[in-house]
DNA sequence: CAACGTTGTGCAAACGTTTGCATTACGGGG
DNA sequence: CCCCGTAATGCAAACGTTTGCACAACGTTG
């Protein structure tokens, strides 16, 4: 494991200068096609790469991105992360990513450890940090986009799903089936999404003529976990005043529940409608294939650079919401009158 | 935004050399007390954040590791990441992150684009390059680490399910049960995973006194479809020369079929019995409950970071190959005699 | 009082690049 | 033959750190 070859080695064997070098290898058109050519074959001889610390250093800019998730392992993060990860790479930027746990404190500590780095820009997906952010992201004078929360700033912005929309759509599908009794099963207590959708909830009943109820709103996490013990609240709900039907913070809490009814011989939909939120890959192969709100995952990870570029790029930015549509599957289905 | 401070703008408001700066704050015990106080309390006034490309580039040393994986959606691969990311950032490494989208050739670009920022070692997932690495991990100088693939060179380790015996205890699980016609669901071509778990099915299979026919392995690649098409395949097959179970690859494939199974009316596991392979978390949900063989996913990526930082160490590090076992929930039912 | 440790600090080089500004070589026009 | 433009290359500074070595100040000790 010998030492790295650097531009000098390649300019001693070239018998040139490493400013020569240097320029050869970036394209510079002030050098003739044999020194070029010659610098070439020698750098692929001996395998050179560039250390980007060092041109880091010089020029200012880190071609690093630094991504903040509250973990990795949920459907929905995946696919954020899968349209981050397309538009970066093709724009140059990789990417340093770092998972909070759904901790604020962690975020906080993740934002500091990628500020070390000098990165370009920082997206933070679903932040669960609600307060005090602000001074600490002036700090960082870089361009920060968040995806899913909602927190302002200069050099800040946000891309995200129209939560209260989607919440409201999920709601006034099921009244327009004909349910009355329509329960709620939160997502993870701080998160801004979870707000709004809840929010989107109570205004489609209140819409709707329904009364909204405080007893009908569960908490959960977002977790098939919270799915599960969902099931077994309302297993344990009076008949006279049991939900006929559930909308779900996510998909993977509603596929949590769907598979607790199943094994409690629950039946859905015709017991139970439900609701779910993302449009994850494994929604469309649960069974029964579940009725869901539409996020554009990835279209929001896409976004989320192209705003992050642009603002380095000193272009104007504005925050971008977008609004899902309701996929209707077989987890819901009409009350029917009795 | 202006430019963030330097160590010199600290020296020069605490009225001291750059060097004392760098000394205070990291901890050398020749500089007083009093100095480094003062020296503290600007830093933090400034909050300033050291530049990790500039300390690198005299340390030599990065604090940063390069994961590849073939795809960032798949449960597996998420699970694994989880891992890895614990492992590391407990020891102080961020992961800079790529996804090759199970092309051999983005994959060797992965490699060389990592290779520039002379991170310190690097973790390849399931890596899909069968050929010709080794002069390219040769010519990297950093320790690599490969989970769930096999390859050898100098510094180059790996980390590993024992794939092979996996597929053994699939198959061996199905023949207990009575089976006499089973099917295994490949997964994807070049994968070194899919090689040992079609290797273990054969094995078992001659082991039980059944012949391995070609015919009964089915195309595939780990996705949700290719269970689909496998269902559908099934279907297709004459009653008499039906398979009675089938071994996939994956559990993402197997939910693939047990949906698509529901929906065109197959019994799982009455008319058909299913193994899957990862135990994924939403083999748990899946209906029915999906029999499966566990693979330590998250351990695997701890194990990785461990054996990464052991030969960074100088230390000397074995190949690990960890055994799964057998999950059995609902989805393989006896043979029922005919 | 000279020699010598200690303690705290500064100097300067080095890491691998990029880049503005010379400098060289060469050929052509006057 | 001289001047000058152009093409190709080199020099040296700069980026923000770390670190070996030198140095100053100040007791202590003999």
């Amino acid at each position: 494991m010998s030492q790295r070859p650097s531009i000098k080695d390649i300019a001693r064997l070239a018998g040139v200068s490493p400013s020569t070098v240097s320029r050869a290898l970036a394209g510079s058109p002030r050098i003739s096609q044999t020194t070029r050519q010659r610098i070439e074959s020698i750098a692929r001889e001996l395998n050179y790469t560039p250390s980007l610390a060092a041109r880091s250093l010089v020029t200012g800019d880190v071609p690093i991105l630094g991504v903040i998730a509250p973990t990795l392992s949920d459907p929905y993060v995946a696919s954020v992360m899968k349209g981050l990860e397309q538009a970066s790479q093709t724009r140059g930027y990789q990417r340093l990513v770092a998972s909070s746990h759904g901790d604020p404190e962690q975020e906080l500590d993740m934002v500091r450890m990628l500020a070390g780095h000098h990165i370009a820009g920082l997206i933070i997906i679903s932040s669960r940090v609600t307060q005090g952010y602000d001074p600490i992201l002036e700090g960082l004078s870089i361009p920060v986009v968040f995806i899913n929360s909602l927190h302002t700033g200069n050099g800040v912005f946000n891309v995200m799903t129209d939560n209260e929309y989607g919440g409201w759509l999920a709601t006034q599908h099921l009244i327009q089936q004909g349910h009355t009794h329509i329960a709620y099963l939160s997502g993870p207590e701080r998160g801004r999404s979870q707000a709004a959708r809840l929010a989107g909830y109570r205004r489609a009943l209140e819409e709707g003529g329904q009364h909204y109820q405080a007893s009908f709103v569960l908490p959960g996490d977002g977790s098939i976990e919270a799915g599960r013990s969902a099931l077994h609240w309302w297993l344990h709900q009076p008949a006279s005043n049991r939900p006929t039907a559930m909308f779900c913070y996510n998909d993977l809490s509603a596929l949590g529940l769907l598979a607790e009814a199943y094994q409690q011989g629950v039946h859905i939909p015709n017991d139970l409608s439900v609701v779910g939120f993302d449009n994850a890959p494994v929604a469309e192969i649960s069974i029964p294939p579940l009725t869901t709100v539409e996020q554009r995952t990835e279209r929001l990870g896409r976004l989320a650079v192209a705003s992050l570029l642009a603002a380095l790029a000193q272009k104007p930015v504005t925050d971008i919401i977008l609004r899902g549509e309701l996929i209707v599957r077989a987890s819901v289905k009409k009350r029917p009158i009795r």
